[in-house]
DNA sequence: TTGAAAGCGCTAACAT
DNA sequence: ATGTTAGCGCTTTCAA
């Protein structure tokens, strides 16, 4: 028995035609009698075809792959250690929001029958094997989700020409795609709730300043609470992280015992905001209201569930996808920005 | 200027030797003079130079690439929308189970320079698309990772020949290699701990009844606890999740108000023990002393953080990748079993 | 509408 | 030690 995988050139001499037709076939072009197509077909059954995508790369030039890059700033001053990529690793699947990202990605690509190669690019090293692995054409290009805002990955792309698409804006900017989020709007969102729950001190933990989300959070919330007649909003720096959440918190009730709404910038903060203010014995929302970021699972798992600004992640991964699609596929030539609102998502913490 | 990728022959052409000679340098292949290869290096800095993969690959019928497979068992008589295979993606990532295995495959393949295809297989379509996906060679086998006892997707794999492997070794035997934890020994730490804490009352919400590794885990646990002089520990079944851990432990209350002790079969359940325990006003570990499994992320975070028992998730993920190298690359050709011993982790809880 | 034939860029015999 | 050459399986002009 011979273990050789049926080629085009097999399927035609089955179905009594010549590779140039089947090939037609598989591919759906035009042109081909009906009646032919139902003995290629056939054949392809019988034979158990399946197309070699090497093959078909290698004229083609395309892959039907795009690389999904989960980015980071390193600087390789630090050891990169497989302990190191094992806690980058570790660090991104802890958040709730990369799942959401990776689901949006593979709902749009699953009907393409293209799935997303998994890459980390957490160090110097790492990035040249994004680009490597672009360039050697294994992928036709990557999406790209920055856990750090100097992030040197979209602009390495841009400059090799490489096709990518970001999620979120990038400080710098760089001739790439790029979906986001209306955080104005979602800071704006969080302060019209806290202020129709009539709370009057309110208190803020926002991401890290050197994030262009967390800063339009913050005014978006600011604003909207100067709006309301509340011009001073304490704020504490967090990282995005349960900890820092914890650590912001107790910042901020030491400074300001009597807070009675917090907006937390995203939901892993708040969910530490809610620790520190049961620990506290401050009840949430009786004696504090707590607003959430992102909508993301801990805010239904968190005691009490949170309420959140609903960040449609899904929707923006699937447009990243879609817009990398039309750049690899020549139909888009010129960067674009996708941007998407967000909506409040009522829970019990406010 | 001509946008072609430079070739293995424009390398040649520039180093003034043949592309047979620029190929030896580039994978490493001895037998030509160091002064060449120089030269060649040079070439290959100047022009460029990225082997292309498709052309390399029709050749060596290798791709470099593995999937990374989470499987479920959907039947699908669901329907297999966008939406549920997002709630899919999204149960996945929640668990941080999932974030580990992807830290230790990452750490075994980078090295590598290959990269995994993150696929998700949880009804009949996306299982065929598995196969036809490794059919097609655009991976040279799988990693397996089955969220449910009865997944099909092994023994299609076998089936098809295609070189795979499984964390966890399959309920009904399967011509794969796998890793595994000697679960029964997990569950005799937790006993063990519990026991030498003095405590009398003790319970466990065991994993799905379906799941090998519960029963493991499970017999484990009573065994030691019998041993010990406790022939009797009440028993809740749940789902690995976090709900399910508080319907569980919910119950267990109801029946067993006095119990001093808990062993829950993975951290996320042990966390909605310790909720459940805390809203009824039991003390962890002064009252009740918990205990949970894995050591993942959460165990660190939980309120209080949690006894566990480490399944050295990410060691495991690594072996998987290198048996699956192995088998690839024809160094092993029978299935191999790897088992790997847990260890108590003593936090907080217990 | 179909077939013949020329490559895509690379590796690996084989020849030198 | 180096070069020559024959494909790997597919798509795609170009003819018929």
């Amino acid at each position: 028995m011979n273990r050789h995988a049926p080629t085009l050139e097999d399927v035609a001499r089955e179905a009594g035609v010549s590779r140039a037709t089947v090939s037609r076939v598989v591919n759906g072009v035009r042109n081909v009698d009906p009646a032919i197509q139902d003995q290629v077909r056939v054949a392809i059954e019988r034979t158990g075809y399946a197309p070699n995508r090497a093959a078909r790369s290698l004229v083609t030039r395309r892959t039907g792959t795009v690389a999904l890059v989960v980015s980071g700033a390193g600087d390789g001053t630090g050891d990169t250690s497989e302990e190191e990529q094992n806690a980058f690793a570790a660090r991104v699947f802890a958040d709730p929001f990369f799942g959401r990202v990776v689901g949006g990605v593979v709902g749009f690509l699953r009907p393409r029958s293209t799935h997303p190669v998994l890459m980390f690019a957490e160090s110097p090293e790492a990035r040249q094997e994004v680009l490597r692995y672009l360039r050697q054409g294994n992928a036709d290009g990557a999406l790209v989700v920055s856990t750090h805002p100097d992030d040197p990955l979209p602009a390495l792309l841009a400059e090799a020409g490489l096709p990518a698409v970001l999620f979120a804006r990038p400080v710098r900017p760089v001739a790439l795609s790029h979906v986001d989020l209306a955080h104005w709007d979602g800071g704006r969102l969080a302060a019209e709730r806290l202020l129709a729950r009539g709370c009057r001190k309110v208190a803020t933990v926002s991401g890290p300043w050197a994030v262009a989300a967390s800063q339009e959070r913050l005014a978006g919330f600011r604003d909207t609470m100067a709006r309301g007649g509340h011009p001073y909003v304490p704020v504490a720096e967090g990282g995005f992280t349960l900890d820092s959440g914890v650590a912001a918190m107790a910042e901020l009730l030491a400074e300001h015992p009597d807070v009675e709404g917090v907006f937390a910038a995203n939901d892993l903060m708040a969910q530490g905001v809610c620790q520190v203010l049961r620990e506290r014995g401050r009840r949430v929302p009786d004696d504090v209201a707590v607003v959430g970021f992102d909508d993301s699972s801990v805010a239904a798992t968190c005691r009490p569930p949170l309420t959140s600004v609903r960040q449609p992640v899904e929707d923006m991964a699937a447009a990243m996808a879609r817009l990398l699609d039309e750049h690899v596929r020549g139909l888009r030539t010129e960067p674009a920005s996708v941007l998407f609102e967000p909506e409040l998502v009522v829970r019990e913490s406010a």
